[in-house]
Order: structure tokens, then C-alpha cells, then sequence
DNA sequence: AGCGCATTACGTACGCTGTACGTAACTAGG
DNA sequence: CCTAGTTACGTACAGCGTACGTAATGCGCT
């Protein structure tokens, strides 16, 4: 009546690791794709048509399956996130680390931005990110390799990461919503600036919000986005230097 | 034929700014609601049955009206919630800097956390934020308040503005995923980390990771929420602290 | 005073989503 | 060889955001 006797079947009643679940158990037809195919086929919706267009149905489409065939390999769409997520961290280059934390931990954020560039759908589906899938641990333990010259304990080191990780996501993630908002616009983006920026100085020169009007009078100049980017880990890599 | 002769028709073809729309035009029956009462109703739903329950169904119910009545209030269900999020920034408790910058950030973003537990699906909705609502805007001012102790132009102030607020959200929505996913478990707590620890262990115990490894013999005792949350802001803040 | 029209209210309908369920074809283990 | 467990997939359902059409409403202007 439980679990027991349904080896497979589609939604369990006991907790299940997709990544611990072997992909053929040896009874049945022959898988006609493996875990790493439909993985491989939503990435390429995502990246050509944006994470909205990640449907079962699109999928199964791309496969040039029927829909619910897909439900053979994953039990809900949440888990092809997850191995949406773990198909594209394959992509990181790991090295071996010569000893500087600082230089190492900086270099894992910004390729990760990239990462993020390549595949702008990456951040979205990193809030709800719990499982360790392989190349997760492949990614943890190498950041952890960069932080062994680093004088703190593992609690300490996994904190950092999750920092860095954490601000890398929330930054690129800023950058990139930006950009597709912008590109996304039903109108030019000239006219959007022009109405939110009528709005906001009606708003700042009512007089109720002085500090605002100051900032609007400093000069500001074009803001590179790759500059504040590295300014602001610095300063999260800063406040965990003792040596600063 | 463009959108002048159509005032206020259900999607303009022009940008808009719906903080700057008003909310009585003068011609035409008495609306029955005023934004308020939208946003108070969304809330309420969001509150009690999480995000994915306000759908504009649910809420027109809520407010005892038809489904396509909440349209002649909020032109998408993007801006409902840019209202919700508003609305619940009413919350946010200002006082008079006195001078600390760090104990006054500090604050805020206790305060921030604070908010969010009472609101958990904030955090969800904090990454699309890009309007500047009347609340936002107070909020701003008030950070700016507290920085003006804080040597730098406003430049600076308000990347630090942007890190607190981005390290709080990230934070206090990583903490909030975790509680509610336990919380909608179909199985217990127990089961749950009886399976992901046995695939981790699995893992770990192949080898392949030996500092994964050697971090699970160190001795860590019950994570406290709130000290790794008071961490992180400390180290983030002294980021920013040319005094130390 | 009363006409005209912009606005509100809302029922209906469409295309889309995730996915439960039933059935037929297939294949490896006993 | 038989049979149990798996794969494949068509059908179906509830729910979503929202476009559109129609009826009722009441302010502003003449």
C-alpha cells in the first residue's frame, strides 16, 4: 500500500533525491533519453526563448516526445530546475588554487557572473536552490580548496561562500532583470526613462524627500555596471579579512 | 486612435507610472474600492495563504467583486504586487538618526527582517523591484537619514543601501524557503534529513570530497538564524567602515 | 436641466499551464 | 517463457492571466 511496492512510480510518498535515483533500473523498454537530455533541451529553451518558455510542453517538444513522457524522468517541474541548474554548472573551470583566498574567491564570482551572462535564466533559480546536486559539490568543494589559505573554521568558510554566492546572484540578477525589462518594453526605452523620470522628480522636488534631491544634484556620471559589481565584493571579501 | 483618446483604458500603449495615476478621474460611476483596499486585501490573502494564492480570483472574492472589476483598479497582476509591496512598507518604524550610521543600518535591517517574517512572501517579490513607490521612497530618504554620518558621496551611500538590502533579502528569504518547505512536506522533518543526509553522506563518503569530508567531522552545534544574519550585516558593514 | 461620454462593473471566453490517470507496448529477471 | 515493472503518451481537469463586449452609472458641459 506504501512506497514499497511501487518502485518508480511517478510521485512517491517518501522522500526522493533525484540525483540518488538511478536512471534504469534494468526492467521495461529502454529509456529513449537520459537525465542529461532533457536537461540539455530545457537550457536551450531557456537561453533562446527565456525561463518562461520552460514548459513541460516545450520540452517534451524539443525531445520530440509526448508530454507526459517526460514525467517518466522527472516527478515534478521543480526538479528539472534543479537539473537545469546542475547542467550548466558543468561549465565552471575549476583550478588549482596557489594560496591567495581573496584572489581565488574573486575569481570564482566573476566567472560565475558570466556563467550567469550565458545564462541569464541562472539567478531566478537560485533562490529555491536546497539540493546538492553533483556538480554543486563538485563547485563547494573547489570553493572551499580556494579558501584553504584562509585562517577560520569550515562554519566560517561556508559562510563566506554563501556570501559570495549571495551577492553574486542578487547583483548579476539586478543586472540582468534590468536588461531584459528594457528589452522586454512595448515602448522605446527613451520614452519609459522620460515617464519614470517625470514621476520620480515631481515626487523628490515636492520637497518632502531633501536628501533624495541632494543625491539627484551630485554628479553622477554613466554607471558601469562591471565596476560596482567588483567594488561591492571587495568589500564583502573585506569584511571577512582579518588582515584589513 | 492612439492611446489620447482612451484616457483610461485597461493597457495603455504609453508608459505608466501607477504610483502618478489618480485615483479618480472624476467622469463615471464611484469606484468601490480605492488602491488601498486592494493592496490590503491581496495581503491579507498573501499572509494567510501564501503568495501563490493571490491570484486575481481570489482577491476580487476577497473584496466581494468580479474577477475583471480588480482591472479597472491595476492594469497587470505585476502591479498588484508592486501594491502589496507598498503597502506593507507602511510598516517600517522611522526615527531620528542620532548619529551612529552602523547601529542605525544595523537597525533598519532588523527591522527589514522583522517585516519579512511577518510578511514571508516580501522577499519573493523584492528581485522585480523597480518602481519607486511612495513608501519605497520614504524608506530611501530614511537610509539616507541615517548615512549622514556616514563619509562618502551619495554615490557610496547608496551602493551601501543597496548591500544591506540585498544581503537582508537574501538572507531572511533564504531562511523563510527553508521553514516553508519544511512546512509543506507531504512527509515528516526527520524523513526528509534522513534522505538527503544518507545521499550526502553517500557522497561525501566516496572520496571525492575530502574537505566536504573533513568539514562534516568538525563539531558544529544548532545553527542560530538570527547570530548568522547579525554576522553577515557586521562583516558587510565593516565593508564599508574606513574606521576599521 | 439634461445630454453625452468616460468610467465602472462583470460575465464569458480563450489559450495556456502543471499534472492525475488509464492504457498499450516493451523487456529483463525468475 | 511468463510476468511484473517500466516506458510512452493521449485524454482530461482545474486553475491561471486577461482580452473583449455589454450594461449601468454619474460628472462636466452646454
Amino acid at each position: 500500500m506504501a512506497g514499497l511496492a511501487t518502485p518508480m512510480a511517478g510521485h512517491a510518498d517518501v522522500p526522493e533525491v533525484i540525483w540518488a535515483r538511478p536512471e534504469r533500473t534494468g526492467r521495461g523498454p529502454r529509456p529513449a533519453f537520459t537525465r542529461a537530455d532533457i536537461a540539455d533541451a530545457a537550457v536551450r529553451i531557456a537561453d533562446a526563448q527565456g525561463l518562461g518558455a520552460v514548459t513541460m510542453r516545450h520540452v517534451a517538444a524539443e525531445l520530440g516526445c509526448g508530454t507526459m513522457s517526460l514525467y517518466n524522468y522527472v516527478p515534478r517541474k521543480e526538479d528539472l530546475y534543479e537539473l537545469m541548474v546542475d547542467a550548466v554548472g558543468a561549465e565552471h573551470e575549476l583550478w588549482e588554487p596557489a594560496g591567495d583566498w581573496r584572489a581565488d574567491m574573486l575569481r570564482v564570482a566573476r566567472q560565475t557572473r558570466a556563467l550567469m551572462y550565458r545564462h541569464p535564466w541562472v539567478p531566478a533559480l537560485m533562490s529555491p536552490v536546497y539540493g546538492f546536486s553533483p556538480h554543486a559539490l563538485r563547485y563547494l568543494e573547489h570553493c572551499l580548496a580556494c579558501l584553504d589559505s584562509f585562517d577560520g573554521t569550515y562554519g566560517t568558510k561556508f559562510e563566506l561562500i554563501a556570501m559570495v554566492n549571495g551577492v553574486v546572484t542578487t547583483y548579476v540578477g539586478n543586472e540582468l532583470a534590468t536588461a531584459e525589462r528594457v528589452r522586454a518594453l512595448p515602448w522605446s526605452e527613451e520614452q519609459e526613462n522620460a515617464v519614470r523620470g517625470a514621476y520620480l522628480g515631481s515626487q523628490v522636488a515636492s520637497g518632502a524627500y531633501p536628501r533624495m534631491a541632494a543625491a539627484f544634484m551630485e554628479d553622477a556620471g554613466p554607471i558601469d555596471l562591471e565596476a560596482v559589481f567588483r567594488r561591492a565584493l571587495d568589500r564583502v571579501l573585506d569584511g571577512f579579512d582579518p588582515s584589513r
